[in-house]
DNA sequence: CGGGCCCTTGATATGAGTCAAGGGTGGTGG
DNA sequence: CCACCACCCTTGACTCATATCAAGGGCCCG
């Protein structure tokens, strides 16, 4: 049974979002409610105190946001749109209902928090251990998602956010996303279009996130 | 009300450890129950294919160990005792039946989960912003706690891990986590003994967290 | 007292950051 | 519908922080 299950019966009120539209804002006071995305892409982010930001996570359809601050009274992260979304607004009231009346529904928000730690911990110990490359191209993987059933079935994958917005959240720079986009690129791994990139070469991709060094194909090919 | 009220509760049996004692290793079967730390520290970490560890990290007393899989089969880390330890055994059904009986457990559960979420998050954007030398201060405060009452009473703070644990856990070496220390303690910022350190100057470090820039003094001095 | 391991420190190498310029794309207004 | 403009992306040259490689020293344990 999964997070999605959990939705089915704690369904709250919806509310769409254009591009660029804030959901909450750090500082906020949270409100009592997750939510949960239905559509659409967001990115999840603090402001330092230098006016940078740095990006938390990126949200995708079928996540949740505010699992970071449950029980606490103010945001500590702000949530904007990166293209038009839908989001279900759950309230902690429904859930609490939910929960007095389904014998398992309190283990499966359990597993959905424990996971979502389990999701931090992995992105945690990817920027402590692999370099530019690595990053990039699990990056690219996890975006992709799991290996369809024959390689020529590779779907373009959407990449709303800005190359500024994936360097904040890599730990690393534009230039340096760029640079490595553009490798990967030319050695023909990926194709990439202005929102989107296509898995062109999945085994090539896998190699370099075990951490096989980037060969970089002259650029005059 | 706090995590460490829950256990009030949710007493189980307890279990003490040796130094270097596994608490848990990665692959086993969870088992039903978390652990909470009473006394001592240990290590959480992950085997990579190559064989190095990826420390996750490192739990004190009042840490909750195994929140990263409630629900999984399979433990995704080890943990092993750096010092002696007492850890609290706490099985899930015990959990389950106080969440029946008390009202507000099931909330304050969540909250810690949710905590817990938070402060991955929270080294996550360490790790991606930081330099050397801020993420080791950081890591310095955070071990030693809050300020006390007067300066002179900064405590003996216990560093009871490897410095090859450290430099793992930071996400550098332990070349330059031993040459940031050396400076610190060559500047009169803190004293380290074998073990352990003390804070001589927290002023001086909380700027160095902030993004100050590191200062060497001469090694003549 | 002896040995091994970890910590420290130095010299050098290298990967990623910085600074800066040029080009493409999308959006806006005429 | 087209043209202009702004912003972001790309690319290059250079710098710098940190990793790497390696040697010496001290601590702890046997």
């Amino acid at each position: 049974m999964t997070s999605l299950e959990l939705t089915q019966w704690a369904l709250g009120s919806q509310l769409t979002l254009g591009r660029g539209e804030p959901l909450f804002r750090q500082g906020e006071e949270v409100g009592g409610a997750l939510h949960f995305v239905r559509g659409g892409h967001l990115k999840l982010y603090q402001t330092c105190d230098d006016g940078m930001q740095r990006i938390i996570e990126f949200a995708r359809p079928g996540d949740w946001l505010g699992v970071d601050t449950i029980g606490e009274q103010f945001r500590h992260a702000s949530a904007v749109a990166l293209t038009d979304c839908q989001v279900d607004v759950v309230e902690y009231r429904h859930l609490a209902e939910l929960m007095d009346e389904e014998p398992y529904s309190c283990d499966l928000f359990s597993a959905m928090l424990s996971r979502e730690i389990d999701r931090q911990q992995l992105a945690a110990a990817i920027l402590r251990s692999a370099g530019a490359c690595q990053r990039i191209v699990m990056f690219l993987l996890q975006r992709a998602g799991p290996a369809p059933q024959a390689p020529s079935q590779e779907m373009h994958s959407p990449l709303p956010m800005s190359r500024q917005d994936i360097s904040d959240y890599l730990g690393l720079t534009p230039a340096t996303v760029s640079r490595t986009l553009s490798a990967l690129k030319r050695n023909g791994w990926i194709s990439l279009g202005q929102r989107g990139f296509v898995v062109q070469c999945r085994a090539a991709l896998e190699q370099l996130a075990e951490g096989a060094p980037l060969a970089i194909a002259a650029q005059g090919e």
